[in-house]
DNA sequence: GTCTATAAATAGATAGAC
DNA sequence: GTCTATCTATTTATAGAC
């Protein structure tokens, strides 16, 4: 696409670089542009112009594509399956912080986004072409943020502290409220942002529709059917 | 990837198909596994053998690759655009009925998509790949959307009925629920879904939590921080 | 309208010189 | 380790027979 001229591209010290510098430095250009155009969309010869060295180059540290993406991959899923989101946040669990864990988790997840957005267009790629590796992340950390979150708003349900609601349903709808931010900012807006806050901010307000929802609780004038959904909900733990 | 083979489709009564009917058949076969592979991912071979005809009347009927792309994207888009969410709603609007009609946009978002969930892949695709007419129908229906939505809640807050939150993060954190629930239904869970609930369930479910939040509202127990935001709060409507 | 056959361009991958 | 040159398979697109 870019009219990218060709840079022969040595170590800092202009000198030549090593065997394993170079294939992180071939990595990380196709990670950019894998997480741009998808697998079927980029083509080796691609990689090798913007690394600054031949096709014959990436052949030699990867025996063929696939392979070439699938360490990628598995380098990002291992980096992004390492962070165990409540363990970070062990402080305010055995402190019953509702406010700060879920604040806490929805700012980690934002900054996170923000500071790596390749890897949510990766995995969206890989999602979309069905590969292997994506259902792979989300068995292993997707999985495991749904079974803990369910955990923690079931003990609080118990105590009477949230109202009876599924917690699969809580969890996906803040999960959902964040990671569409995230989406959004990353995909569509991009320049002209639709909805532009600080992800501290974003992560305060989200929590507190979460938490304490929109309506006015004192007094809710907007009686229509407000009350309806507590008369029909049933209890849905086991 | 199947190893299917190619079938000379012919007309209901075994005729040799019009022309019209060839090329919307060509269309929707295309439009099947571009949602499913993307542009660069799909094939015009992969086409024309899905299709039961030869890869040259794909090309008798569309010049080139990206016309028919082009052709699927547009009639798509225009399909969607033509449905506006809030007119449906019109009564409940006009009402007032805050539950009836995020209930209501929720519950025909989460139809639309099952009955179609092609359409949602294809946006994501052309996303990613960042096709001029992802960004179109971004202009021209989502934007739409969060206007409508946003002045609506506005005017609720002036009455009283909604708490002072920005009116965008609010249309953003209920879609954020919705979408991405068809997001994870159509695109990871798939086969064994994490959140297995009806379409009316979500709906109403999600409205409970952005217009009455999840916090048991009458006597709060979760005391920490669950006023601070409340402190915190400023008026951000102009 | 539909086919077979094929041209033209581009993809992934390899050989061998330096 | 890196390059140029090249090979083979695939992909888009066209020609011309039926």
């Amino acid at each position: 696409m870019q009219p990218q001229k060709r840079i022969t591209t040595n170590g800092a010290n202009g000198a030549r670089m090593t065997g394993e510098d170079r294939r992180l430095q071939i990595l990380r250009v196709a990670m950019r542009l894998f997480s741009q155009r998808g697998f079927r969309g980029t083509t080796t010869k691609e990689i090798a112009l913007a690394a600054g060295v031949s096709e014959a180059m990436v052949f030699r540290h990867f025996a063929t594509k696939e392979e070439l993406y699938s360490a990628i991959l598995d380098h990002k899923a291992c980096v992004h399956e390492s962070l165990d989101p409540l363990r970070v946040m062990a402080a305010a669990v055995a402190a019953k912080d509702d406010r700060a864990i879920f604040e806490g988790l929805a700012l980690d997840a934002l900054n996170q986004q923000d500071c790596d957005p390749e890897f949510h267009r990766l995995l969206l790629h890989s999602a979309l072409e069905e590969h292997e590796l994506a259902q792979m992340f989300w068995e292993k950390f997707v999985k495991h943020v749904y079974r803990t979150l369910k955990g923690y708003i079931r003990e609080r349900q118990r105590e009477g502290a949230m109202k009876n609601i599924d917690p699969l349903v809580v969890v996906r709808a803040f999960v959902g409220m964040v990671y569409h931010h995230s989406l959004n900012k990353n995909l569509w807006d991009r320049n002209q942002q639709l909805l532009k806050i600080s992800n501290k901010t974003a992560a305060r307000e989200f929590t507190d529709i979460l938490l304490h929802g929109v309506a006015v609780t004192t007094a809710p004038r907007n009686g229509k059917g407000q009350s309806r959904a507590n008369q029909r909900r049933k209890q849905s733990n086991k």
